[in-house]
DNA sequence: CCGATTTCAGGATCACTGATATCT
DNA sequence: CAGATATCAGTGGTCCTGAAATCG
């Protein structure tokens, strides 16, 4: 035993542990590609739903609409997004991916398969399913009601 | 259909959204009685293993120990542990969970026990020892070693 | 002198709030 | 006017680094 009882036993601690580490993996490995995870949470977004306000991006890629800011700024900045005013509601900006953007987003896929594979190294395959299965249940009956 | 196919598949986004949410329950449960989930690991880790250093804390909890100093200050002014340097060794502070402390962690074990019912609410009993098993796989592979 | 321990100062990211200006 | 949108400023917790002071 490597644990404590209490501690150890903790689901909220355990998820909070393996999360960390988690978030840990995915930042240093983007973060050598000069990337963060909300760049991809954007791209991925914008490739599947296509172009949007950030109003709608926000609650898609669930970051603040305080700090979706930045992000778009650092999007645009490198060419990825664009971000032109809608012309049929002059207060809203429309995100939209560009091609540039759409390959840095298979790059990022790339790289996020491989943090995910070292995340998941000791489990099975039938675990890695039971995780997802686990942990999108819980997602979705904490998401959709808060 | 409610969430996407590439985040909606993504393990370490999952992750991240429940961690996030089971943080925020267990943070939001223990301001209510004016606590934090430190001070929780640190008098559970001191009525586990006994009186201890800092740096042993440090280790224990995974509280940085530059971080743990301010945790011991609230600790302390509570009441709930105490500080008192170490005779054979006075480099060291040992650290010594007191009655008071006892009876608090009593307390937010009961609040952390209601938080969990919450966040694990949409699964089995079979399905929340599945997924704790999996967490404690996962976090022992990562946690040994880094 | 080297190493361990505690402490302080600070950085980076993240989750979140509040306020303001602009537009419908 | 109410409501939505984008933006800016700022808070607080968390994870982490670096350095100083003290002691073995």
């Amino acid at each position: 035993m490597s644990e404590a009882k209490r501690l150890g036993r903790s689901r909220t601690r355990l998820l909070s542990q393996v999360a960390t580490r988690s978030d840990r993996l995915v930042n240093e490995a983007l973060a050598e590609v000069d990337a963060r995870k909300w760049h991809y949470a954007v791209l991925a977004t914008l490739e599947e739903f296509g172009p949007a306000s950030q109003a709608e991006l926000s609650e898609r890629t669930r970051i603040y609409r305080s700090d979706l800011v930045a992000v778009i700024n650092e999007l645009t900045a490198r060419g990825e997004v664009e971000r032109a005013p809608d012309p049929s509601d002059r207060r809203r900006n429309v995100i939209t991916l560009t091609t540039a953007g759409g390959r840095r987003l298979a790059a990022l896929d790339r790289i996020l398969a491989d943090v995910e594979e070292q995340l998941l190294a000791p489990l099975s395959p039938a675990d890695r399913d039971e995780l997802t299965r686990l942990l999108a249940t819980l997602a979705e009956h904490h998401g959709a009601r808060w």
